[in-house]
DNA sequence: CTGTTAGCGCGTTCAG
DNA sequence: CTGAACGCGCTAACAG
């Protein structure tokens, strides 16, 4: 019994024989043998593992997109790792990964090029790229924005205000370009504040515009529902009756903000299909497929049930 | 300049002068150069990553834990890779990862032994295990249960009820014998509703409570706030108010519940610190320190803010 | 200090 | 079914 009709054996070979192969098979079971994956990788050139990086593990955003990925990829029988954290990029360049799937703006460009250069291949869905070994799967952002503020704007408030979200992020700038656009074409005038995505920040610019409002009736969009729950945080702790005042408008249609009261309306989209999505384009892309192209994930104004 | 001063230094070997360190060290970048994964792990036979297991990546749960691990690890020195579903648990036999966090039920005990055997260190973070080559951190469950029930009790309802969670799971168990003696204890009765720790188990529990309920008032022990949300779900799609007459306490204290209405009080433990716990008990077990010992999370009612 | 050479780790796979 | 080369990087031994 030789190396060779080991290896044979363990990985289904024609070459060995039945009672060869079930011997075998005992013999590792029972010592507990299993091949590493380093060596084989090392013969192989290929891991069938797909990272997939984000920036924070905190937050419920990517729990079912990560869940879509899982499911696609598992269909397409690969193997999918979760990292997060900047000392984790190396793993793409070193070849444990046949690919990625980013989401992470920590990730940065220089070193996404870089990566691209060296030949591997990957699939982003918080940037726009073009280069032979990338492909995107990004939010309609555009024309959700567009129907929240009109949705905001048929509500007939006095003043309007967009709370943002950090500057230079792909979906801040995408929404709230169409939501200016969504305005200005509107007649409307409005006031941005600052917001970096996060509760907090959606608490403080909750605290200015209500100062502000005095008896003036509001529109909020928030571009995003972490931001808007902090506006609603703020309320309750002050004990401010949101409605009929303020009417606010999120982004994303979190889960977690389906008890706020009133009901908060958010544009919503399809986070599991967004999953799977990522992953089928980044395996047409690693397997060569010309339907590997860039990809849009639809949205839509929802109100909750 | 040859493979082996190339290696060196890579490495930071001090058999390589500076100046040529840092020539190599340019060329390796503008070339795109990184070593693979895969021969260096062959020879080294470490990679100084530790996989974590869960079994799902939906909800809330996970995401504290996560972060807390990550960030103990990244100071230890270790990567951390998270994976979820059946066919990733080879990688830890094919040693990808010089150990593993596990808090998944899909991992069964049969498994886990098996991969204990082979000499991998494991954390467990839900079930009991005895084994040289893992440790334990596991929630206090007997505590955190018995004071859900004693505050319940103290709220002088006439009907109890517990909505469990999963059979088999560890936390279900230690919760549920600890509130059965608790309950049995202060001599009141009450019933046991079967529960999966789903949203959706929670609201078909409550409509069968609110429906035996009549006009007597109820006190509730939900295993977690998933089934409560549940529970308050289906009181606010029937117009239901909970209020005084329903009493509900749950148990992870979920950022998700905290808007819920009337205040869901929750038996709390600081996740991170779950997380940053079984970090450092498993890298202290893979490096040989005597300090590797079972730990426990404490918990306590908390009634948000 | 730098270069050369060679062995090692471990599984895969072709040629026999 | 077996022998041997191979994949890639690390490192020890030795020489320049």
């Amino acid at each position: 019994m030789s190396i060779s009709t080991v290896s044979y054996a363990l990985n289904g070979s024609a070459k060995v024989s039945e009672p060869t192969r079930t011997r075998i098979k005992e013999i590792a079971d029972r010592l507990g043998y299993a091949p590493k994956l380093a060596a084989r990788t090392l013969k192989g050139n290929k891991t069938n593992i797909i990272g997939v990086y984000i920036s924070s593990f905190q937050g419920e955003f990517y729990g079912e997109l990560l869940d879509g990925m899982q499911h696609r990829l598992e269909l397409l029988g690969y193997d999918m790792m979760v990292n997060s954290g900047n000392r984790t990029q190396k793993f793409l360049s070193e070849k444990l990964f046949d690919g990625a799937i980013i989401l992470d703006n920590k990730f940065q460009d220089d070193d996404l090029n870089k990566v691209l250069t060296q030949g591997n291949k990957v699939v982003v869905l918080d940037r726009e790229v073009s280069h032979e070994n990338a492909r995107t799967v990004l939010l309609d952002n555009a024309s959700g924005s567009k129907e929240a503020v009109e949705y905001l704007v048929s509500q007939h408030q006095e003043n309007y205000y967009i709370i943002s979200g950090p500057r230079g992020n792909y979906d801040v700038e995408t929404r709230l370009q169409a939501a200016i656009e969504t305005f200005e074409k509107s007649g409307k005038s409005f006031k941005i504040l600052e917001g970096d995505f996060t509760e907090q920040s959606g608490y403080e610019a909750a605290e200015k515009i209500i100062a502000e409002a005095k008896d003036k009736t509001v529109g909020v969009y928030s571009l995003n529902d972490d931001e808007a729950i902090g506006f609603y945080r703020y309320a309750r702790r002050h004990h401010i009756l949101l409605e009929p005042q303020f009417k606010i408008v999120g982004f994303d249609n979190n889960h977690s903000a389906d008890f706020l009261y009133p009901i908060l309306p958010s544009i919503s989209y399809r986070k599991h299909l967004w999953g799977e999505q990522a992953a089928e384009t980044l395996i047409d892309l690693i397997e060569s497929k010309p339907s590997a192209k860039n990809q849009t994930i639809k949205t839509a104004l929802s109100f909750r049930k």
